[in-house]
DNA sequence: CTTGACTCGGTACTATGGTACGGAGTGTAT
DNA sequence: ATACACTCCGTACCATAGTACCGAGTCAAG
């Protein structure tokens, strides 16, 4: 399978396919007539792999690390796991600190009533001490 | 005050002023013999605007919008309120991805007991159709 | 045998939010 | 007067995740 095909079957595009293995994320698979490059069916599964992946929220440099220890034949089920645990504990800090902005976003939109000019909009005012009219006069 | 200063005040770094100026979040303010800028002392509480909009999820584009309202005497209390309520809509829609990243991740790792090499990890192997002896030989 | 589709490698560009560097000029203190 | 700090501008660079473009080569169909 050449790439193109193979960027169909995965739904990513041909430089992104190209992209991944630069980064490492694809091993360099063999070429035809040493030109193209040609895939086995299961370079789709790791495009794939690559995606779901993402979707939960690795990076492509964690997705890199996965992936080495899925060839690396030390590495154990305990250090995958361990990297799973890491990223739901990330992606639980990223979702208190966005919770945090939207209650401090909300306090600040209940204190406007969103009528009146903007000089007096207790959001702008509150936001950091702004003064339009002093500011680089 | 020069630029040193005010970044000293604001606790950013020079390159970051010069940067805010050049993205237009900063007006330009007027030099020493045509040479050094000279702030007012306003210039440093515009900077911590811009930082405590950034800590509320507000992109520097963002943040240069809300800037030009204030400055847009035709602008309303109004527009800067729909912009924060967007802002809430759009954090907790990023949250709501997260939460679902989380959960799935949750799942993934419930299956695994952390034990056992690599080749049978269920995360792994749930994550894509991960083949690591087929793939590319 | 020519046309069109595909692929090659390399480089540049997108957006985001800055940081780093280099050479020149200036301002201040001893 | 000379050293040192600060500032100037422009440019390049960091990570992130790709996308776009280029001229050249190749492959298959009509």
């Amino acid at each position: 399978m050449k790439i193109g095909q193979v960027a169909k079957r995965a739904g990513v595009g041909v430089e992104t396919i190209r992209f991944y293995e630069r980064k490492g994320l694809l091993v360099q698979p063999p070429r035809i007539h040493g030109q193209y490059r040609e895939y086995p069916t299961e370079a789709v599964d790791n495009i794939r792999f690559i995606k779901r992946a993402k979707d939960l929220g690795f990076s492509l440099s964690e997705i890199a690390e996965l992936l080495s220890l899925g060839t690396d034949s030390n590495a154990t089920c305990a250090d995958v796991k361990r990297r799973a645990v890491a990223k739901i504990s990330a992606i639980q800090q990223r979702m208190t600190d966005l919770h945090r902005m939207k209650r401090a976003l909300g306090r600040l939109v209940a204190t406007c009533s969103g009528t009146g000019p903007i000089d007096h909009c207790p959001i702008i005012t509150c936001f950091g001490t702004f003064k339009k009219k002093e500011a680089f006069r």
